[in-house]
DNA sequence: CTTGGAAAGTCAACAAGGCTGACATAAAAT
DNA sequence: ATTTTATGTCAGCCTTGTTGACTTTCCAAG
């Protein structure tokens, strides 16, 4: 079942017919519903949804970012951000500063309560991926990563990118 | 940028650490984005969403699927898939016949119009995929759908299996 | 220094598309 | 004859996207 693989000197179109690249799509789709399904599930029990975990992710991630940073990684735009920062705030999960150098500005991050939230979320996420990279494998695992990145927007991998400089 | 691969006589611990795993979950995000934005401009000229390009997918991929068949596939209720299906029956793009054998069934089937509009989504959408392929290579891709089905849910993964059979 | 525009954030209202619950109908199964 | 199954519909709610209008703050050009 190893496709394709390894075909000496060239680009081997075998898996390159659309039957193939359909099958791709439907993996993505599939994968993707288990990818956000155990975090659903947690948030549940909070009355959050998957908004307020994407920017619970994003703040954890990048601790004191302002609205317009993370609204633009998160391709939403500032309407929408807000009110479910508003809940967050208001629950006492996320914190907003306002900036020193520019007051306009608010900073945001994650109060012990938020990072308890986070650890739990990520936590069932990683679960997930760790499984899934054990079962398929060290070699599968960086072409997973290799595809993934290949399908983003330029301006979506560069923010990835920009993301993986910070931490690593 | 191998990480970990072929270590030998192990697993290879490298790429299990939370940081790594955190990359792999920001990537899935940051793909995901990408893999549905094409349909989701093509969509907007129709004033279609998601929910309609999921439909006629499986619809496509599936002649003569049944309405249950449909919503357990997709994994929505049969009020939400209802108001779906019957925006696109009134607009010509599915056809909705009477089962034969069993009369309460309704077997579902696109127009060619229907087919047209698959057609197009679906081009875009093989499009970035083939794009992605190509750059990230034959073993990389698969790599990809390894850990993409090691993603699914058991029941996900049957069913993206069992899909799999009629077609191959 | 002032003033006008741009940038950051907030509030309000609307739409898409999920959900549940209740109910109707027809056909199949027991 | 009764119950179960498959489907459809109506009503109402929630989350999360959108646009429009508004305030506050900053900065730069006169």
């Amino acid at each position: 079942m190893v496709e394709g693989a390894s075909v000496p000197g060239g680009e081997s179109l075998l898996f390159l017919t659309d039957e193939q690249l359909r099958k791709a799509i439907e993996a993505m789709f599939f994968a993707y519903r288990g990818f956000t399904s155990d975090p659903d599930r947690i948030l549940e029990n909070y009355a959050y949804g998957r908004a307020h975990h994407r920017a619970i992710h994003f703040i954890h991630r990048s601790p004191g970012t302002t609205v317009n940073n993370l609204l633009h990684i998160l391709g939403v735009t500032k309407q929408s951000l807000n009110r479910v920062l508003r809940t967050l705030i208001a629950d006492g999960l996320v914190e907003s500063r306002v900036g020193e150098r520019d007051k306009r500005e608010r900073h945001l991050f994650l109060t012990d309560e938020g990072e308890k939230l986070e650890a739990e979320l990520s936590e069932a996420q990683r679960t997930r991926m760790r499984a899934a990279f054990r079962a398929a494998g060290p070699d599968s695992v960086a072409g997973f990563k290799q595809v993934l990145e290949a399908m983003m927007d330029p301006e979506q991998r560069r923010q990835y990118k920009s993301l993986m400089e910070k931490s690593t």
